[in-house]
DNA sequence: CCAAAAACAGGTCAATCGTCCTGTTTATAA
DNA sequence: TTATAAACAGGACGATTGACCTGTTTTTGG
């Protein structure tokens, strides 16, 4: 009858393709609903993958977790801040270039999902040393970035008495408590706000 | 024999205190390992109660997690920040010795549990809308408290030019991601750069 | 072509979770 | 006192979790 052909199915595999697909549901699941609130079930459903194959490219959760956050939240903050701070024709410009494209960006898609690192890190920092050493270390790198594009202003006669290690940790700091009222407020008004403040040297002198 | 007396053990009803006693190692717990990370069992082994009493006192977890953020973080907040704003010579110097008190607290217990409204906030906001709203309040209070104390000033004739608003955005957006970085990196070290960053007018021209 | 390894399927399993229920004891009010 | 409600004890319950295991299929190296 009908059930004639049945000519073995074919299974392509796609060991790369596969760990990456599984990523990106797991990066976006894990900025969404958290690490511990996201079960390897909801991951499985959503990639639509089996338990064999997540298993096969992540041993535990934990491994998962590490490598989204060292292949992602890593890419991420490199992707948004250090390609276009090096970019930026100084410090201070790439800075505004940042905060001004983030919050365009969240009101296009109105909604705001917070800062990948930072939602990370506060979920994770004190449940574990391995989640916490590697989330400082792009804290690091990220204001190391902006310190050096700083220095280099410095070096061609601008920002005389600057302390780019004080401008770059402001910087960060601005924008991840910005972007955590933006995300507790569903509205990305406070990155305008703290860029125009850090911008116009509102709490300064 | 030995047996003759068990006079009927006395049992003391203590609602309130039984209320503040699940509230207490609710607060810590969550601040330390998260509000999904922290089960009811925990909480229940900790504070030495029943189920039947936690269940009497807070019929599901949601309800334990809005009274902790009602009554402990708000309150956290305020002391922290509002009570010490309010009494201050200046908004400014008011900003200042709260960094310095928070920092200097944190080196003396070598700890950083971060700060408990970021912490909640961003486990929370996402998940559930009614956790959010509260969330928000909190932080609109936090920024309203700084900018009306600014405006004191402004009225005694100092500060000229500076927005109020703008200021208490950026304090509030800076202490946040400072402290979210010295929660990640286990040192207070970011929240006395970024104190000294905001009093020097540095990041401003 | 063939063996060995890698990639994947699909399910089991003990442990744990939050909720809720049925009793018992203590406090309150009439 | 008495009855009525509040406060608490202790466990049951189904659902869910992350880990893991045994097969099968696909790929690779010789």
């Amino acid at each position: 009858m009908a059930e004639t052909r049945e000519p073995a199915r074919k299974r392509t595999n796609d060991p790369e393709g596969m760990r990456q697909r599984i990523l990106d549901v797991a990066e976006l699941a894990f900025q969404e609903r958290g690490y511990h609130a996201t079960s390897l079930g909801d991951l499985m459903h959503a990639a639509g993958v089996t338990g064999g194959a997540l298993h096969h490219h992540f041993a535990t959760k934990k491994a998962l977790g590490m490598a989204v956050i060292a292949e992602r939240v890593a890419a991420s903050v490199e992707e948004t801040w250090l390609r276009r701070i090096e970019e930026a024709p100084s410090a201070r410009e790439g800075v505004a270039q940042v905060f001004a494209a983030v919050a365009k960006e969240l009101e296009r898609q109105g909604f705001v999902r917070g800062c990948p690192l930072n939602n990370l890190a506060h979920e994770l920092s004190l449940a574990d040393d391995d989640f916490r050493m590697v989330l400082a270390g792009i804290f690091e790198a990220w204001r190391a970035a902006i310190a050096d594009r700083m220095r280099l202003d410095q070096e061609a006669g601008a920002e005389e008495g600057v302390d780019p290690d004080r401008f770059a940790a402001l910087t960060v700091a601005a924008y991840s408590g910005a972007m955590s009222m933006a995300k507790t407020e569903q509205d990305a008004a406070m990155l305008k706000v703290c860029a125009e403040a850090l911008a116009a040297g509102q709490g300064t002198r």
